[in-house]
DNA sequence: GGTTTCCCCTAAACCGGTTCAGGTCCCTTC
DNA sequence: GAAGGGACCTGAACCGGTTTAGGGGAAACC
């Protein structure tokens, strides 16, 4: 059976209603065929796909797109400097997640990357309007996040990236990352350190601020004061800026517990620009375990996270929730501690 | 003149047909109103898009993909090691660039994660099956790139950052990044550094492959040798592998040029692990200034890439090659070095 | 004055699928 | 033996735009 039997096929992309007539039925049993829904045969089905297969004929996706109101693709804006996007890992490798579970399916991802907050909403909505995607990832949960509502009156399914603090209509994904900087917390104070900094990242974002009452909690539950923080917004020259401050203070701390990486780094860098050895003279942690953290000297102690299992994770359930209508949230490994050299006993004083 | 007029409107979407229907005119004729097209005389398109506008018709991307054959998005494909990607903050700092220019006209960007070469190509095959992109951007060029031929023989339309070593039917977006290589040769050898290394990245990458001759013909402009080269894929542990080789060498190199900045920053680290003192010991340079540079200790001498620029221009170049079917390359200013403090003078020996 | 030309516009086909109201045909059921 | 019920399938409408053949009327030309 030679799929060019008909000898004269135009240029042109093959039909379903190619398809159709080269299987002696009507486009829609081809369509039902397709989609495996029930009334067609067994053997019509099958036949019908073989037919499919030899004619080598693939869907329109925007034929598709028209008239089932679907758009086959899933969406995430991301509304952050770009200078601190470039910086942090975490997203690469959670799309890289993403990625494994939408590919196989056919699924496409559309990126958008916004300057601000307005731009952002402003994005959602012109992607609802255009149909661009059938649904959305929502990272870097903030507090009172206008997006939830937002999205909720768009109508567009969501799945929120760590559960928010505010009623909320989407499956959330989650990792318990407050377990990471008690263990963080708990790890100085066993190694002696009682003057312990936090650098705290943007008080307005959910990770940073719950991240920052952790450590507070785990300071008392170490029998130690609440510890000086400091916050800010999670980009590297801010963490340089705090470290800074908090070195040259009058009484510097022994330890600090950053809320990410880049900024622990930032942080190690500026410990030694000041002549303040690590892990010596002040110990240095950090949170997400990004690739430099192995290789910056001294390696980084940090919590491990896990952003490629993550972005599996949001992906397939955003994919139930689009095809269910709900989905329940997940609840992902805490993240652990991992210790590296840069954080050691303290210097008897 | 309320928009509402017609007050039973069912709460479906405007359509153009409503335009046409209030407007008095044939749905054709608001097509080419709002497409610009000539033949509407001109209080007819004003009356037409008054009403549109009136309405709050937006029309449907879904119907006009189908229609016009076009998807109104671009595509990125990356194909590389997630752990790699995550590394790399040029690659994010390039969709911050892409993205100014996408988002004011209303394109989207299609971004694939793919893990290797095979995958790369069949996914390009699928964006083109499924028409998903008008055209795509073609990064991380590598010698004779199977994705150049693959792309033609597709017909879809594409741009290379940086020009390939083999015929190419696609406008190129360049920057010169042999001009800051030179630069930091001449630098180093200007502070009196003879043994100079060159951690280069993957041969297999022309902009690998370019920055190592750039960085072989500098040494002998400078009247030095060839110089120590030890190639890696650019990921940062192989850096801190070619570093620790170069270092424990019974001759150590008393400068190395890395060809790209995580590389250096991972160079840093084991030199400091070694024991080994950054700059007094060992000068290190990077390439590419991302954000990290700045912020370890030293602060690393490096060639600054401008990725917001080249996303911009290269956004710029393919959505100019797919709306009037041709366009130039692009020469963007060169790669500047940058003077830090991880290179200085070679310790009197 | 008749033909040509040009401009503005309409009607209908078209893109390639999905969906749904029915129409066969055959097998039960009473 | 007529009515009822499924299983399988068809035909046509529909999604919401774009495109094209052609119609009507006014101006221009011969």
């Amino acid at each position: 059976m030679d799929s060019s039997t008909n000898s004269t096929r135009p240029a042109s992309r093959v039909t379903i209603a190619d398809v159709a007539r080269e299987a002696g039925v009507s486009k829609g049993l081809v369509s039902f065929a397709l989609n495996d829904r029930p009334g067609v045969a067994p053997e019509t089905r099958s036949r019908i796909l073989r037919v499919a297969g030899a004619l080598g004929w693939t869907p329109s996706l925007r034929a598709r797109s028209l008239s089932s109101k679907r758009s086959f693709a899933l969406g995430l804006v991301m509304a952050r400097d770009p200078e601190v996007l470039g910086s942090d890992p975490f997203f690469t490798s959670f799309l890289a997640g993403v990625e494994t579970i939408l590919a196989p399916q056919g699924l496409a991802l559309v990126l958008s990357v916004v300057p601000d907050e307005t731009t952002e909403l402003q994005t959602y909505r012109t992607l609802v309007a255009d149909g661009r995607v059938d649904g959305v990832f929502l990272t870097d949960l903030r507090h009172d996040d206008p997006r939830i509502p937002c999205l909720a009156e768009l109508a567009l399914p969501a799945v929120t990236l760590g559960r928010p603090d505010q009623a909320s209509p989407f499956p959330a994904v989650c990792i318990d990352d407050t377990h990471g900087v008690a263990e963080t917390v708990r790890h100085l104070a066993d190694l002696g350190h009682t003057r312990i900094a936090h650098v705290a990242g943007s008080s307005g974002m959910l990770h940073g601020s719950r991240r920052r009452t952790a450590f507070t909690e785990a300071m008392r539950d170490a029998g130690l004061d609440d510890g000086q923080v400091v916050e800010t917004d999670f980009s590297i020259s801010a963490g340089a800026d705090a470290t800074r401050r908090l070195l040259e203070a009058p009484l510097p701390p022994t330890a600090i517990v950053f809320a990410n990486d880049p900024m622990a780094i930032a942080g190690i860098g500026v410990a030694q620009e000041l002549g303040v050895r690590v892990p010596e003279d002040v110990s240095i942690t950090g949170f997400d375990d990004i690739e430099f953290a192995r290789y910056v000297y001294p390696a980084l102690t940090t919590v491990g996270a896990t952003p490629l299992v993550w972005g599996r994770a949001a992906a397939a359930t955003l994919l139930a929730l689009i095809r269910t209508g709900r989905s329940d949230d997940v609840e992902l490994p805490a993240a652990r501690l991992i210790i590296r050299g840069s954080a050691s006993a303290p210097a008897p004083s």
